[in-house]
Parts: C-alpha cells; sequence; structure tokens
DNA sequence: CTGATTTCAGCTATACTGACATTT
DNA sequence: CAAATGTCAGTACAGCTGAAATCA
C-alpha cells in the first residue's frame, strides 16, 4: 500500500514547496558526498567563480551563512587546494578569499552533479513545463 | 548593498526549489510556534482529520517520518488533549490515535496560519500563477 | 521462535549564539 | 575608545540508528 499523503496538505503549495524542496536538497547532498563535499562547498565555490575574491565577511552575506560556518567551510575547502586565503594589505581585519584552479576543476564537476539531480527532479516535466517553474520559483526567491 | 546570489545558482532550478521550500517551511515553523506546535504537528491532525484513526506505524508511514519521532510527537500531541491513544483490542501492539475536537479546533488553527504562511511567500504571483505553480508541484511531488 | 509494533536512549549534521583576539 | 572582522566553543534542533519491551 502507497501510503498517500494526507490531501489538505497537499493541497497547499507551501507544503509542496518545502517537500519538493527537501527531496532536491538531499539528493543533491547525496550526489555530492560521494565527493566528500556539500551544497554549501558547491555554493561557495560558484559565489568565487561568479563575483571573484571575496571578502570573508562578504561571502558570508552573499551566501546568507554565518561567519562562524563560513570559517569552516573555507578551511575544508582551503585544506583541499580548492581556494586560496590572504590577509587583505589594504585592511588587516579582512581575508580575501579566491579560487584557485583546482577549484575551478572542482567547482565544473560538483556542478555536473547539480545537473544531473536536476534531471532526476524535473523528470516528470516537459523542457517548456521546466522554463515556466524555475521563472515562477524566481520570482518568490526575488519577492522577498 | 543587497548582495546578489551568485547567477551560476539561480540558475539551477532546483537550488530554487530547495531555497524557496526552506523559507516556506522556516516561516511556518515560526508561525507555528507561536502555538507552541511545529510543522509535524499540523501535518500529523490533517492526516488524523483526513484519514480517521491510524495505527501508529501507519501514520508514521504516511508521513514518512521515523517511528521514534512519531511517538515523540503524538506525545506532544496527547498533552495538550489534541489525539487519543489506545490499545487496538484486536491487535494488542498497535496503539490507535485519533484526533480529538480540540484537536479538531487546533487544526483550524494551524491550518489558518498555514494559510496566512502561504499568502506571504506566494505573494509575487498572481492567482493563475499560483494554480500553475501549484499543478507542477503536484507533479513533481507525485513523480517519484 | 520469528516477526511486528512501540518506546527510549543516543548519535550526527545543520543552524545559530556568544565570547574573544585582532585590527581599524 | 568604539566598531569591524574572523575564530572558536558551545547550544538547539531535526533526522536518524539501534536496542529493548510487548505482543501476535
Amino acid at each position: 500500500m502507497p501510503a498517500t499523503p494526507p490531501p489538505s496538505l497537499t493541497s497547499s503549495t507551501t507544503y509542496l514547496l518545502a517537500k519538493v524542496g527537501k527531496r532536491a536538497r538531499g539528493l543533491l547532498a547525496e550526489r555530492l558526498a560521494a565527493q566528500g563535499l556539500r551544497p554549501w562547498h558547491l555554493a561557495t565555490l560558484a559565489a568565487l567563480a561568479d563575483f571573484g575574491p571575496h571578502a570573508q565577511r562578504d561571502l558570508a552575506e552573499r551566501l546568507a551563512i554565518h561567519t562562524s560556518d563560513m570559517a569552516k567551510l573555507l578551511d575544508e575547502l582551503a585544506g583541499r587546494d580548492l581556494l586560496t586565503r590572504d590577509r587583505d594589505p589594504g585592511d588587516r581585519r579582512r581575508v580575501l578569499v579566491g579560487i584557485t584552479p583546482a577549484g575551478r576543476e572542482a567547482l565544473t564537476a560538483l556542478t555536473g552533479a547539480a545537473e544531473s539531480v536536476q534531471d532526476t527532479v524535473l523528470d516528470p516535466l516537459t523542457a517548456e513545463e521546466r522554463t515556466v517553474l524555475h521563472g515562477l520559483l524566481l520570482r518568490l526567491h526575488g519577492g522577498r
């Protein structure tokens, strides 16, 4: 017996968003774990590749993560030589974080994993439907 | 400065799903906390209202939650007289869980909170767009 | 005895808090 | 001195695991 979820929940868009989103993140985490990394590592490398070097604090703000957690993430990524951390000569409180060539390679692999997860999650939808969904989610994400 | 998130992430539907879903669940949890309850309490009461009494194990399976966590949830709900727990006379291993009148009242209040959160989250979308989004998410949720 | 149901104690990961040293 | 940056230790919670108690 497939155990139907309660209709009064599946009729709520909020519920579906939370459920589907959680599944997506779970699948991504599972795939990235194969490379010993987590979704936040992907996000961090992506931010550095998209925008260039950041002060650690700005990186944390861009990803909406706490500075204390960012410190740990960067420790892990620096330990694999995926990024560099250098004191800002102009303001020695700041640490400038940049991506290394190895980091870019890793990012490519991680992005590939994310795309494969996306194919899995969005499998029930046609290409046009995926575009529509993406547009709607972008509006929800932006309209904060 | 509003700290733009990395485009290579926002171009991923998976990322947006996870982000928007997490925000939705977070807002819901915040609103329900005002009544001393959490999203799982709402889900549990909704399942009982939709389908009638359940054996504890069936309830856990329907909501895709672990039986050990279900035991704790039911403790909390029973402590507020929102549900009843009785041994199944036909199979004394099973505990039959049912919703009380007070539970139905609480469910009404919790559902109201959930609808208000939904209005907040879906605010940027028109009514037609909300319908489209709901339909797409239903397909993603069902197509497992 | 085997298997199902429930309960409990504990483990892990994530998100967050607060205190601190360093530098401006 | 006050404010900003980064580091570290510790807290809270959700999700999960495993073992024991009860019963079919």
